[in-house]
DNA sequence: ACACCTGTTGCACTAAGCGATACAGAAATG
DNA sequence: CATTTCTGTATCGCTTAGTGCAACAGGTGT
């Protein structure tokens, strides 16, 4: 089944808009109706969710009337739906459907994959992805290299404590009052390294929060260290967080900030392909 | 800004597949191009995450070479995504944005208020929306009708009790275990109809989950009454749920009946329209 | 009254998308 | 091991289908 299709261009992110109607982004295998009319599409989002037609050919720089029979298209569709009330676009009830498997684990994962291999392969470490489902989290991706020294944390594993960087660092983004949910859990000391003084707990969580990266120094398992940063959706939550875990031999100072600088570094990268826009 | 945009047709629901090349849906605006490339879009879901190009084509009916360009289009774009090793397509990261939007409350609202005013407009009587967030279920939409006798329930209102149809219904089709949960807190007693026994609830909501349609028969406020539906989502779960109320004096037993037929109607053609498929 | 917004059409030109056909590599067939 | 039959990819004329222009219609504001 991979056939030659192995060959196929995995990209990276080129993708610039090229203002003139050509819309031959990289090949010449594109068919430009269709993709002028994605363009409309995207243009969607938590923040615009409405768009007047003259708007959309203004942004896109397409002719109005090639808006119009684009916007058109996508209503009969039911990928848009027209607001008569006021004159504007909004997104149509066929993109329900897309949404929900979009937002499905093995998507999340899916779109993941190949940046963790890139965490993996520059870090030359354990790349894990963890999402938080009901006050736990869970590892549901994880990319191995060559010196694995052992399996870490296995896939579907769940971390109910804050002992792990993933943890760590999705609790300490959280409002005050979340956090204090959090904290009211007693502590569980998995290793002599583990924190167990609230007042300690609380200040690892602010530097945390104040720094964007999550550490795990021995304290779920001894031996093993790991950093973790945050990944971004489009409206700017939390969607995961991702990781590299190393034995405690490759994790010195140095070895340490880099690593750090390799996690966050994906960690944006994967924020921004997910279509988080900074501020 | 309504201008004569107001007279725009409001489609039901004709849009039938038609075959043939055509995709001449309703008008004679439409974009080929584009309407065959959503309508490749369109087949991803829950259920059928990945596909392959030829299934695409056999599905569709296009033809190889078409839809070939047409996946090219919408991977160069970020709408699809190809994986080498299966030789599949998926949901690319193009699409999490608008699936961000897409799962708004106030998209919700907008795609059911037309279902909505329909509800209120046959059944005579005021049609309510509501969602459950957090184990608590909030009004998001009303519609009220030309005799409506008091506001009812005001849009943002919280429903943290069992003494509305909203919350009976959503929680009668929770697994046992969720009920529990529910169950477990203390009933109030808003007013003399309202129902306290506990073994008198668990058989009230039996009946709710096997007919389909919660009553509230004045336990919430003296003299209101009202029934509510179920709305499902595309993977079959349960999003919303509508309902209609009415004064005590117009829900005699064959107005009852009545606005039960509505109810259900109504939410089954929203159910569908947000891409519930039937089993 | 005007100018200036919207969204909506009709039409002629031509490039853009189409389908038939062919090809390469993998996997299943025997 | 040859055969068949999948898969995705590529080429190339034909013609249709999509485009851009320019005009239109109804609303809003001044």
């Amino acid at each position: 089944m991979a056939e030659n299709a192995a060959s196929r261009r995995r990209r990276t992110k080129d993708a610039e808009v090229d203002d003139l109607g050509g819309c031959a982004a990289d090949d010449q295998f594109v068919v430009r109706a269709l993709c002028r009319g994605l363009r409309v599409l995207a243009l969607f989002n938590v923040d615009h969710p409405e768009w007047s037609l003259n708007e959309l050919a203004r942004t896109t720089k397409l002719h109005k009337a090639t808006t119009y029979r684009m916007t058109r298209t996508m209503e009969a569709e039911g990928f848009l739906v027209f607001d008569p009330d006021t004159g504007n676009y909004h997104l149509g009830p066929a993109l329900i459907p897309l949404s929900y498997l979009a937002q499905t684990q093995a998507e999340l994962e899916r779109l993941a994959k190949p940046f963790l291999e890139k965490l993996a392969r520059e870090s030359g470490e354990t790349a894990n992805l963890a999402i938080e489902v009901e006050g736990t989290f869970i590892m549901i991706a994880s990319v191995l290299t060559a010196h694995t020294f052992k399996p870490s944390l296995p896939i579907g594993r769940v971390l109910t404590d804050l002992n792990n960087a993933h943890a760590k660092l999705a609790v300490a983004m959280k409002p005050p009052a979340e956090r204090a949910q959090f904290l009211s859990r007693q502590p569980v000391a998995e290793t002599k390294y583990s924190l167990v003084d609230r007042k300690q707990i609380e200040a690892e969580l602010d530097r945390v929060a104040q720094e964007g990266v999550a550490y795990d120094m021995e304290e779920h398992g001894l031996g093993v260290c790991s950093v973790a940063a945050p990944v971004f959706g489009p409206n700017g939550t939390l969607i995961a967080t991702i990781s590299v875990v190393g034995p405690k031999e490759r994790f010195g100072p140095d070895e340490r900030k880099r690593a750090t600088e390799h996690v966050k570094r994906i960690a944006v990268e994967l924020s921004e392909y997910l279509g988080y826009r900074p501020v």
